[in-house]
Parts: structure tokens; sequence; C-alpha cells
DNA sequence: TCTGGGGTCCTAGGACCC
DNA sequence: TCTGGGGTCCTAGGACCC
């Protein structure tokens, strides 16, 4: 009942990472990302730069903005040096998004939350205030990086608490006042409800969570199907879902799209097809990095009209090779590439992943454990060199098309392609 | 107003099996 | 042979998150 959740977002990530690794860059209007702006600096938003913006428009309203394409390689170690100096503190950590985690307190040793009681509390009520504070000076020494964190009764309340934080504060909600914490934020500020559901609320005449209290349950119920509940609860502050250890992933993907779109000047889709395997490459090798196996390929392809076209096939077989993922993949693909219509974005989805397990990738048939085998040294070599250093299948068709280097072939979007 | 590349979860309908 | 019901698997699509 008594749970006490943190929560914890990396102030302007993408966009401090950048400033870490040029500190010329401190204290200017900074953006990350191709297209729209993946992160801004807090100087950038000042001068009206948002996140998820055109380029262009933020250019416009501050011409000094210094646009960066960004490195989620780099962002991801960053990360999973937040994540380590988090876990110095709590029992129970949870790696939620690129920028945010959170962790159960609840856990915490009586002796640590006894160290950590605030003398001024009354009534002998904790405050984590002091917790807060060492973690936010941990994850500065460790990685440079500025974070705000928020801590509520429950995962609703902490990000709340978090935004209310934001840059670098800790805001904390006391236990029993959650009701008028929440009430005046803004329904979509809730998490889970999106700008369809929000659209739908103000239909009622509801746009904040004081007002959607007053929605009967039943027709949240019958409105948004098993949603309703959770916003029932939700907008009460009593979302009861756990902080859970990091779970594993359930799919792993790869996209990038083409700008100006593609036309293939190999005909029959070549850069299309060549674009594919290389991506079905990066993913199948995130796969075997950690140890699983998938028995789902999806393809994914936009055309510039805006159509788009997805399908997806089951195998019984598991696999985590490359060659064996690119089959699939290529077939579903020429199903999608039907239409003559300039091709805007490709992807790969692999999905129904599981622990890898030599039985059921027929590893005791010779010819199997060879080509198993094969990727192992693949990966070792690259490992050491670089994605890179080696080309796997139909990828060295993107030669000469696209801008190729020591981590492999260069995706539009470096910022958010690992 | 769909700009980008990741992810999660839910639902509906059809195939198939018992 | 038909009727019925239930369970599971699969595909597709939608809504949401950062």
């Amino acid at each position: 009942m008594d749970r006490r959740i943190l929560h914890l977002d990396i102030d302007a990530f993408l966009a401090s990472v950048e400033q870490l690794r040029d500190p010329s860059l401190y204290g200017r209007p900074v953006a990350v990302g191709t297209g729209v702006v993946a992160s801004r600096s807090y100087e950038a938003k000042a001068r009206g730069v948002a996140t998820a913006m055109p380029l262009y428009e933020a250019l416009r309203r501050c011409p000094d903005l210094v646009v960066r394409a960004g490195d989620a390689r780099l962002c991801e170690r960053y990360r999973q040096r937040v994540a380590k100096t988090l876990r110095q503190f709590a029992p129970v950590v949870e790696v939620c998004s690129l920028d945010d985690f959170y962790a159960d307190l609840t856990g915490v040793p009586l002796r640590v939350q006894q160290a950590l009681c605030d003398a001024t509390a009354s009534d002998g009520e904790r405050s984590l205030r002091p917790l807060c504070e060492d973690v936010r000076a941990a994850v500065r020494a460790a990685t440079g990086l500025s974070v705000a964190q928020g801590v509520g009764s429950t995962r609703t309340v902490a990000r709340l608490a978090t935004t209310r934080a934001k840059p670098g504060g800790i805001c904390e909600v006391p236990m029993g006042h959650e009701l008028d914490f929440l009430a005046e934020f803004a329904v979509r500020d809730l998490p889970g409800i999106g700008p369809k559901t929000a659209e739908q609320l103000a239909q009622f005449g509801v746009a904040t969570v004081r007002e959607l209290r007053v929605v009967d349950r039943e027709l949240l119920r019958q409105t948004f199907g098993a949603r309703g509940d959770e916003i029932y609860w939700r907008c009460r502050g009593l979302d009861e879902a756990p902080v859970r250890d990091t779970p594993a992933l359930q799919s792993i993907s790869r996209e990038t799209s083409f700008e100006p779109a593609c036309d293939d000047a190999l005909q029959q889709h070549g850069l299309v097809r060549a674009m594919l395997s290389y991506l079905v490459d990066r993913a199948a090798a995130e796969l075997r990095k950690t140890q699983r196996t998938c028995r789902v390929v999806a393809v994914r392809v936009r055309h510039v009209d805006g159509h788009e076209g997805e399908s997806r096939r089951t195998q019984r077989e598991p696999t985590d090779r490359t060659d064996e993922l690119s089959l699939r993949a290529r077939s579903l693909l020429d199903e999608l590439l039907a239409r003559r219509v300039l091709v805007r974005l490709v992807g790969v989805t692999l999905q129904g992943l599981a622990p890898r397990s030599a039985a059921q990738l027929g590893l005791f048939d010779e010819e199997e454990r060879a080509r198993d085998k094969l990727f192992a040294a693949v990966d070792a070599v690259r490992e050491r060199h670089g994605f890179g250093s080696l080309l796997v299948g139909g990828a060295s068709a993107l030669l000469g098309h696209v801008p190729h280097g020591k981590h492999g072939f260069r995706l539009r979007t470096p910022s958010l392609t690992k």
C-alpha cells in the first residue's frame, strides 16, 4: 500500500550527450535529429524549439540552432551507466525507455531509510528527497548528465511529478496528496491517454484529470474497453502496475527511410532489397548478441504516397541466422513491392523471441552447425573491428549508394538507430 | 500536420484442432 | 454427417510510449 516509486528522467538526453561530446556546445541551443527534433537542449527550448517539431521549423524559430545527427550507440552506453548508478540505490530498477527509469524504493532496507530520514519531516514521515539528491549527485559524477526525479505512491504519480521537476529538480508527492496533485493536469498528460483518447474525452467535455474523475466507470469501459478501467484508476492515482526488473525485449526491429525516396537506379527495387537485407543483418546480430532466436519475421514498407504495408510470417523453426532470416524477409518484401510507387521506408521486425537452445536450432545437424559457427565468427570479427568490417549477403549492393564506414552503412537517423 | 526509429499492449477475425 | 463449443495459433491493425 505504502509504495514509494521513484521515476527518473535524463534531461534533454540526446542533446546533453552531444554537449558532453563537444563542450563548446554548453549554453548553446542544440537539437538532435534528422527531419524532426528528437531532443533539444533547454537553451533551444527557451527559443521555441520543441521535440517532434520539423527541423526547418526549429531553424526558423532559432536560426543559430546547432543541429547534430546524434549517436544511438553512445547514448546506449550512457543509459547503461545511469541504470547501473541507480541500481546502487534501489533493489528493483526498470529501464523504461531511452531516457527514463523507475525504481521501487519501498523495499529499500530500513537502515538506509533511517539514515536518509529527513529530520524536518513531521510525524515521523520520511522524505526521500535526500536519497534523490544522492542519486542526482551520483549520476552526475558517473556520467556528467543532469536528471529530474519524481517520487510518489504509484508509477503515474511519480512520472507526473518528474514533469514538475524538470530540469534537474526533485518533486516528491507525499502520501495522501495524490488526488490534489493530479487534479489540474490535462488528461493528455496521463500516461495511456494519447491524442485519440483525449479527443474522445474532449467530446464528453472532459479536459482535466479532475473532470475525468467525474465520468462514470461504466461509460469509460463501454467507450474504451479494457483501457477504460485503467483510465478510471489512473486518474485517481491508483494504478497498481509494479516496477519490474527490466523485462526481456519482445521484438527487435530496424528500419530506415530514404530521403529522397528510393527510385532505385538498380532495377527491380534492388536498393530496397539490399537495404532490407542489411537491416535484417543488423537485427539478427542483435538477436545473437542477446542469445535469442526468433520465429516471426515482419517486413514494413512505406511508399511516397503514404500507403503503408506490413506483412509477417511465423515459422515453426526458430533461428538466429542472418541468411535464414533474410530469405524469409525477402519473400515478404516481394509481396509488398507489387505497387509501382517509390519507396520511402523499409524495415524489419523480429518477433516471437525465445532463449537460444541448441536442440531447437537443429545444431546436431552438421551443416547447421557449420553455418552457426560461421555467424559466430562474423560476430566475433565485428566485435573487434566494427560492424562495417564485414558485409553479409545482399547488403554489398548498397556500396556506392549509401555511405559506409567502420560501424556499417550510415542510416538516415543515427540518433535513433543502433 | 505524419515529420523518425525504436518499442509495448490490445483486439478482431479466421484457421485449425479436439 | 452435422451441430456445438472451446482453445490456441496466426495475421493485421490500432493506440500508445519516448
